[in-house]
DNA sequence: CATGAATGAGTCTTCATTCAT
DNA sequence: CATGAATGAAGACTCATTCAT
């Protein structure tokens, strides 16, 4: 995948593929790497999100981490779009695992907050969902923000039967 | 791109690569083609699903096509996965772009018929959503394709507000 | 060698692949058949301008005989340069070979009745020389044979001493 | 085209084939490269002859050019022959064609001088000639340089009427 | 978070050759 | 001078990885 050449990836951090494999082993713990970091960004988003609708409901906090993980798409899209996609044939190492593991937990943790039924579940169903829609969303050039969000949420809402 | 490799395609259709080339003059438009097949297959189980609920309510109609793109997923997932992936760097031709562009016409026509707003809109959310977490689905594992519908089902609702 | 392709010479021949390969066992033998056929065009052509010049001085056989050369290149211009490259390389059956030897052996039989020194090396000369010069004023556009005729003929008629 | 297979000339040029590609973008410009070279040698030996008979009669000077135009092909006869070969297919890039005009140039340079008449097609016509006679000679194994020599500026003197 | 030219295994693509019809 | 689709070895080209500086 061209997007994912170690020469290039290099160049964007730049600094030299010699650099790169003195830190890493090779090209997947790179791009395990990404993923991670990547992960640890959104997370940090979804936190936020979190801590800023502490004690409303759970529309309010809904609404708020839909608008964090299409922040999260905004960002860098094509290299999102990469590492989402590379993220499954990846053998991810521990610290990527974790980072992913950890999105997934707080959100997780929400859900049950909320007496969401079957909260794992509905974690990494409302993560697909929102993923898939913002995803295409933005890869067809969308770009009226708002929009987008109140469409994921219909879809979060409808999911969570609330 | 392991999966893409022209030399496994050849294989796994039962042919050599030089024949392969015979027909096509490059990789992309190999590709190309096993995406239109894709979006062909797909269509021709949505419209059946479509046909078989012809004057029902939305929501029987709504499940009869989630349960068609579940199916879709399912017949040979490894593929479905690595060629929707591709779908967008690909540079599909006149044909791929055709057959991808039906099923959204017939998804379209069936909102328009259900007077749902914005139906070009509401046919790539859906497409994506529906796309997002079956595709998640399938790839952890899960087997009980009636949860899966249910769950997807539910989405689809919300956002349709039906 | 695009020029040198079977299928191309299949074609040009009207005839399929198949049938070439029913007649000769692999593309040498194809290649050295049009050699065969090219040497022996130009025996014809050469023999004739002998014939027509018999009893003359040297001269004008020479010049009948540069003249007939040229004939030979403008013929087709492009299968005899692809043919007399290849001719080099390739490993020219009996036949071809004899076809080509035969040409020499005019020459030779020429030059010896001219008195000319050294007659087995001169053919060779007069001939590269001919064909050197022939070739890259053809493929350089010019069309005016007269013009090539005479400056070949200067140059042999300097070679010869005459 | 055997003897221009890229990792063939890798090998020969004591590299590998990436190192190759990383100083050429495909094929045809390393082809060119090697031209390029080919002709800049050959204009070396060229101008050295034609200084080192600076003032002489036009006869010493053709004698020298020829000599070196002999010296051209010893030195490493198959790919002057395979490259001369190519030459004329090639889309020779900007240094190529240039490196292969200054040989003309300088050719025509030293006609003028002597006021040889329709300077521009005597060069081509030595260069073609000179071209012919010695290639047929070494690719049929001849080693007496000097008898080659006086044949070829034998042919060189008829044509210039000198 | 050093550098980047060199390496060569792995892919894509072509084309001489075969063989079922 | 039967046909031409199928074959696969060979040749063009890429890119993850290394190593001398």
């Amino acid at each position: 995948m061209a997007a994912l050449n170690t020469n290039l990836i290099a160049e964007k951090a730049g600094v030299s593929v010699g650099t790169l494999y003195q830190y890493f082993p090779n090209k997947e713990t790179i791009a395990a790497e990404l993923v991670r970091r990547l992960r640890a960004e959104m997370r940090a988003d979804i936190l936020q999100a979190v801590a800023a609708t502490q004690g409303s409901n759970i529309h309010d906090t809904a609404l708020a981490m839909v608008r964090a993980s299409i922040k999260h798409h905004t960002r860098a899209p094509g290299l999102v779009r990469v590492l989402e996609a590379a993220e499954a044939e990846l053998p991810l190492d521990e610290e990527a695992r974790h980072a992913k593991a950890q999105v997934h937990k707080d959100l997780v943790a929400v859900l049950v907050a909320h007496d969401i039924d079957r909260p794992e579940i509905a974690s990494v169903d409302l993560a697909a969902m929102a993923e898939g829609m913002v995803h295409a969303a933005i890869q067809r050039g969308e770009e009226d923000i708002d929009d987008i969000t109140a469409r994921v949420f219909r879809a979060v809402c409808g999911y969570l039967n609330i």
